[in-house]
Formats: C-alpha cells, structure tokens, sequence
DNA sequence: GTCTATAAATTGATAGAC
DNA sequence: GTCTATCAATTTATAGAC
C-alpha cells in the first residue's frame, strides 16, 4: 500500500504494537474503518487477536492511534518555503507541493476516513482538525506574512484569509475527483493545470502590482 | 431530521416502499452506512424485514437507492440568477446561496456519504459527480459566461474555471468545519464573513475594471 | 405482499493456559 | 506478553405461514 510522501515513524513502541498499527493503517487506509475487523488486522499483522485486544484496548483506540499517527507524520512533512523567487513562482511551486501531497493515497485515505467516521470521535476530529488543515493553513499564512512584509503580495487581506483561498484555489477539481474517486482519474497535465490557473487567480486578487497581470488563460478546462 | 431545502420526491411506488426508503434516508444522514442495520430501518419505517427485503434486495441496492433519489433531489434545485445587480452583489448573492446551501444537512449528509461509502459503487459516484458538483459547476460557469459577455468579469479565463474558483473560494473554512463536525459550529457571522471574503478576492481576481477595488479587509478570520 | 421466526455468518471482545 | 479457543451479541438474509 503506497503511503503517499509519507514514511512510518519509529516511535519506540513493541514490535508486536508497530506490526499492528502498520497493519491497521494498511487496512484501513484500503478499506475504511467499518469494513475492517479486528480479525482482519491481527490476520495481516501476523499476530494473534488478544495480543491486539493487550495492545489496543478496543477498535476504536487502534483508530484514534491510527489517525493521531497520521497527523504526525503529516506535522513532520511541513517543509521550508524560500521568498528568493519571484512570488508567482513561489505560489506555483506551494501549490503545486500542497495539491500533489493531498492527492496522495495516505492523505486521501485519511480525509476519507476522518470525513466518515469522524463524527463518532470528536475529540479524534479536534485533534486532527489541529494537527492537518489548521496546521497547513498557519504554515501558509506565515508565508504570506512575510511576502507581504516584503512587498509582494497586498497586505490588506489577513494572512490566514489569503493563506485560505490559497489553498482553496488549488484544491479546485482535481482534489475532489480524486477524493471521490470518479473516474477517469486526473492527468498530471489536469495537475499542472489546475496549479496553474489557480496560481494565476490568486495573484491577480493578491498580487501586489495590482492589474499588471499578462498572459492569457489556457483552453478550456480538461475537466468535465 | 431536517433535510435540507430538498423535499422528498413523489415517485409512484408502494406506500411501503417509500416507508423504507424516507426511513432509510432519515437513518443514513444520521448515521451513515455502516452504522445503520436493514433491522433499524425496517423499524423506522414501521415494515417487517422481510418486507423490507422484498423491495430492496440488499443493503447495498437500498443504500443505491437512497442515493439516487437525493441526486434527483439536487437537480431539482437550481435556480435562476439574474443579471441585473452589479456583479460584486450578484456574487455576494450567488456565493452565499451556494454556501447556504452545502451546509444544510441534508448536503453534508450526502457528501460525507458519498465520499464515505462512495469507491465501493464507482456508478453511482460517477452519477452523483453528474447531479451534483458537475451540474453546479456548469449552473455557475453559464452565469459567469453572461456576465463576461457583458463586460463585467474579465472574459480571458475559460467560465468553467471561473466557476470553481468562486466556488472553491466561497467554501472556505466555513464548510469543511461543518463538514467534519468540528466544535464549535460556525456562527452566521463566519458564514457572512466567509462570503464577503471570498466574494472581494473573487472580484479582484476576475472583475473587469482590473484593481480599482476599493475596500480594507476585516478584522482576523474568527475561526482558529 | 406481509408477517414471525430463524438460519448462517461475522463481529468485538474475553478466559485461561503458558 | 502471547497464544488458542470461545463467548455473546449483532448482522444480513431467508424460510414458511397467511
């Protein structure tokens, strides 16, 4: 199971406990939570049930460590973002590294899953609520701080507004096609697209030369 | 339960068989799928098992009915926009309807359903894909396109992407918060906030008359 | 078509030996 | 901690009477 720009963490736990959590984040990032049994994750971590049952007292636990070590790894993939590039590049390279990690199948399995089964856990959704988007939304906000520190970007719009649709305009169709799964699944040139007409929108509503935008606008969406 | 501004359809089938399905409708928004057994909805609905099964052959087959009832549901629902409100209103106007309406909880209960149980019937997604997101967006785009052709949004971007960048924008935190149930609820002055937001970067984006958009931003997003 | 009663399988969770 | 074996409850689905 690909795990996305992902990689296990080696948290010192038993090695009979990492067995089980790495089986139940293949199972359930596969098939769901409802459609997982605990026989199923005790079959594919090669152990017995009632070592599972020792180690995670229900399966609602073996979840909620399940998602609480996803967001960890998602909180250790944050990576530096230069401002020694002209700032529609910039916008260009963000967007496309955010669009390309939430299409990949770790963080499309994880919004699934917290999409359906969170309601069952509110203190799971709070946390991951934390750990994920509000995260991702204050890394990008202090981004833009600075670009509008330094004169690139209109510095009339809160950080954490712009940092939004930011975000916001690049998620755009392909994010929701393949969250959903219709088919057929979208091209890199749809990804490379998208990227591009939303990195164009936002720097026309926040670039900071105002109007001064060329280049006009590509053919009609591939999407539809 | 509250559905919404859908009301159910009169299609002509047995007294009995629209009890199972209003019942199984009320329970799946509640509750989803996994959580809701053919034993709660045959009580909801006041029928026998059996009976039950005598109109649906599985779960799965009253769980695809369900669904393509609500998309029937949602192409009923479009409504006329008119063009005679400067363009900044009309988004102010469409924007909000739009959110309005993707937090009602009868279209939180269909997309989180959807994006739940939706990869185990690929032909139902694809259909739901066709009622829903893909007939709003060419509901907005065939709005954007009249007011390009009237010169008042700029007319270098293809429609359709115009269309979900201000859907994209109009979403905002607003519905993914409502959407995953976190606490506390965005208040009617996060959703108004939301739209006026959404609506000024939009019109700085695509209004025609380029940066001669007047207006400071407000105060910090009150969502955190 | 509709019901009561039940089959057949699977589930989450546990007892008790080692 | 780890295992085998099992419990008790729930699930989907069906048999058979009316």
């Amino acid at each position: 199971m690909d795990t996305g720009t992902l990689s296990p963490l080696d948290t010192t736990v038993s090695p009979k406990q990492r067995a089980a959590l790495d089986a139940a984040a293949r199972l359930f990032m596969a098939r769901g939570y409802a459609a997982v049994s605990m026989d199923a994750v005790a079959k594919e971590a090669g152990i017995s049930k009632a070592t599972l049952y020792a180690h995670f007292a229900s399966k609602d636990a073996l979840f909620a460590a399940f998602v609480e070590e996803r967001c960890r790894m998602l909180e250790a993939d944050t990576q530096a973002v230069s401002h020694d590039v002209p700032v529609e590049e910039a916008v260009r390279r963000i967007g496309g590294f955010w669009l390309r990690f939430m299409i990949t199948p770790g963080a499309i399995a994880v919004h699934r899953i917290v999409m359906a089964e969170g309601w069952r856990f509110p203190d799971l959704i709070n946390a991951f609520y934390r750990s994920g988007p509000t995260r991702m939304k204050a890394w990008l906000a202090a981004w833009v701080a600075e670009e509008q520190r330094l004169g690139r970007l209109r510095n009339d719009v809160p950080p954490q507004e712009a940092a939004w649709h930011l975000a916001s305009l690049m998620r755009g169709e392909v994010f929701m096609r393949v969250a959903l799964g219709v088919q057929p699944p979208p091209s890199e040139a749809d990804i490379e697209h998208t990227v591009e007409s939303a990195t164009r929108a936002f720097i026309r509503s926040y670039g900071a030369q105002g109007c001064a935008m060329g280049g006009a606008a590509g053919p009609d969406s591939p999407q539809g």
